[in-house]
RNA sequence: GCGCCAGUAGCUCAGUAGGAUAGAGCAACGGCCUUCUAAGCCGUGGGUCGGGGGUUCGAAUCCCUUCUGGCGCGCCA
């Protein structure tokens, strides 16, 4: 437990105390003591801590939540002396507000610090297995600005689950099969005719992008004109299985540019071959879900919660992206995973309903599997709407993005909007890499850290045992404000574990940040008092840690210089 | 027509398992560098939380209704 939680949990204790002694002496009536809750006031001078029970316990006292405030407080810390709490004060509509005496911060920071690199991490999720799959973009084509917000998003919150003690898997799931394949390949086809003087016909609602010819055109480097005289079929086949072998490599690349690894790779083909994809049909069938229709197998999903039945095979015989989709999440199920995240576009959200219902009615856990809805990305240059569409090649790519306005700044913008508010992408201020940047303002507070611990190491000065530290004397406001902050950091990493919301700690760290900033203006580290020196080169020490950790969390580089 | 997301300061957005006087950055204005990085700090101004009802000790947050914007509702993925 981290030093919030213990702290949390006492209190809770000792208000449970104080109102089962106040029924016993019969001043307060109640039957059970309902669920509150001890939480941080936004305002400091409303104390440290601040309980809601007199407000709660109002009606079934029926007294006043003051008034009910009020005795609960008198007999708080009568039985036994407080610890740690230094006044209990009653405020607003019958809060109950703890002020904590300075050396309960002293003793978080010196926790804080004995956990080392570790600050901050938890055992929140207990090794949860979960599964988060995010971009899975078709790998017909490179990546956009839309896959590169789910990638940061999913990879974000892949670290933060991870940092909270879950144990979790990334994985890309990879189109490479079904009815945009085959359209790759007739246009791959075409595009091949054409290079090398052919008469072809280009698919109406083929790939126009330049990038399908350049892979042709690698194609003909390195294997000639000898697919002209090959049967048609076999020609598109053999075209299409290299143009996504390189896809699939400069998808990885580019990903990998951006800090995102996978732990797996998993390919749709693979659940058409083993047969896996059929088995969810027969599945349904054994289910007596099955349907027969205008010569298409149809999943009867209007008996399980959805508007209307859905196409598992089409009257050609082939499955739906949808079939395959079942399987593919059963397939994740069976690989024991606990929780499944996907993170989608918004414009899939219509599908979340239909496979949640599949799974569910297959006997798998829906409620266990979650869908992270990503509001898309509009992107703006010259003050203008571009439009974006792989299909006609009209579209920013990540490769493009980095290199214009580089990793650090192109994750944390993507990671500090919450995933489902639709974001401007402007590309024009982006390309500027100016320095509104706020994560220059966060990086800053780390090299200034930075800056202050080597010299301190070149003085001579070296951080001394954490026993001899009397960290009681970071009395400043600025020092105090900014360990407060610092102290929040686990909970902060577990609330947007649970949240989903890497977001959080993207706001987090600004704030710590800042924090760092004020402090910096008005206290000095090198050269006071050699006590209070020590106490403050820790409180750098572990700020410079919180705001690493926060940093890589979102895949972004913590800079020891700027 | 039905459904999902959003609407909060001039701009971009936090805050939504109900909590105290609604916050931050940018922009505007005024201060602070002979000492650890001024990419910084301090201060000032700025709001019918889209509108209207309701629930209760208390609503930006929950419910209903309405307006606006985005996206869905394929034998596409």
């Amino acid at each position: 437990m981290n030093w919030l939680e213990e702290t949390r949990f006492e209190l809770k204790k000792d208000l449970q105390a104080a109102a089962e002694a106040a029924r016993a002496a019969g001043e307060l009536s109640f039957e059970q003591l309902p669920d509150f809750v001890i939480e941080r006031p936004r305002d400091k001078a409303h104390g440290d801590f601040a309980a809601n029970l007199a407000m709660l316990l109002a009606r079934q006292a029926k007294m006043a939540p003051r008034k009910i405030a009020e005795l609960l407080a008198a007999r708080l810390y009568q039985a036994e002396p407080a610890v740690y709490v230094d006044k209990v004060e009653i405020a607003g509509a019958g809060f109950i507000n703890f002020y904590m005496r300075p050396n309960w911060l002293a003793e978080g920071l010196a926790d804080a610090a004995a956990r080392g690199a570790a600050f901050g991490e938890s055992n929140f999720g207990q090794g949860e297995r979960v599964n988060i799959e995010f971009v899975s973009a078709n790998p017909t084509g490179e990546l956009h600005l839309g896959n590169a917000r789910g990638a940061a998003i999913g990879d974000s919150l892949a670290n933060i689950m991870q940092a909270a003690g879950f144990q979790v898997e990334r994985e890309y799931y990879i189109n490479d099969a079904g009815k945009q394949i085959e359209n790759f390949g007739l246009s791959l086809e075409a595009r091949y005719l054409e290079q090398l003087g052919q008469p072809a016909e280009f698919p109406e609602d083929g790939y126009h992008g330049e990038d399908i010819i350049s892979t042709v055109k690698e194609y003909i480097e390195a294997e000639g004109d000898k697919l002209l005289t090959v049967q048609p079929d076999l020609r598109r086949e053999l075209l299409t299985r290299f143009a996504l072998q390189k896809k699939l490599a400069a998808i990885r690349t580019a990903l990998s540019h951006y800090g995102v690894e996978y732990d797996t790779w998993f390919s749709e083909q693979t659940l058409h071959d083993s047969g896996a994809v059929k088995q969810v049909v027969a599945d349904y069938k054994a289910a007596g879900l099955l349907l027969e229709q205008d010569d298409a197998l149809w999943f009867a999903a209007d008996r399980c919660g959805c508007e209307k039945p859905e196409v598992l095979v089409r009257a050609n015989g082939i499955p739906t992206y949808y079939t395959a989709d079942i399987a593919y999440h059963k397939n994740k199920f069976e690989r024991g995973f606990a929780r499944l995240i996907n993170i989608w576009g918004a414009d899939h959200h219509g599908h979340v309903a239909r496979l949640k219902a599949a799974v569910g009615a297959l006997g798998y856990p829906a409620d266990k599997l979650e869908v992270i809805l990503m509001q898309l990305v509009r992107l703006f240059s010259g003050g203008e709407i571009v439009r974006m569409s792989k299909r006609a090649g009209t579209y920013v790519t990540l490769e493009e993005l980095l290199e214009e306005v580089g990793r650090d700044a192109a994750r944390f913008f993507f990671v500090m909007r919450s995933a489902d508010s639709q974001m401007d992408f402007d590309l024009d201020l982006a390309k500027k890499q100016s320095m509104d940047n706020p994560v220059f303002y966060v990086q800053y507070a780390h090299a200034r850290i930075n800056s202050i611990l080597l010299q301190a190491k070149e003085q001579g000065v070296e951080l001394s045992d954490l026993a001899q530290v009397n960290f009681g004397l970071l009395q400043e406001e600025s020092e105090q404000d900014l360990l407060r902050k610092l102290l929040e950091l686990p909970d902060e990493i577990a609330a947007a574990a649970q949240q989903e919301a890497p977001h959080k700690i993207a706001a987090y760290v600004m704030e710590l940040g800042a924090l760092f900033h004020s402090f910096y203006a008005v206290c000095r580290v090198l050269g006071v008092e050699a006590d209070l020196q020590q106490a403050r080169l820790w409180l750098c020490q572990v700020t410079a840690g919180a705001v690493a950790k926060c940093l890589h969390l979102l895949g972004v580089s913590a800079p020891e210089k700027m």
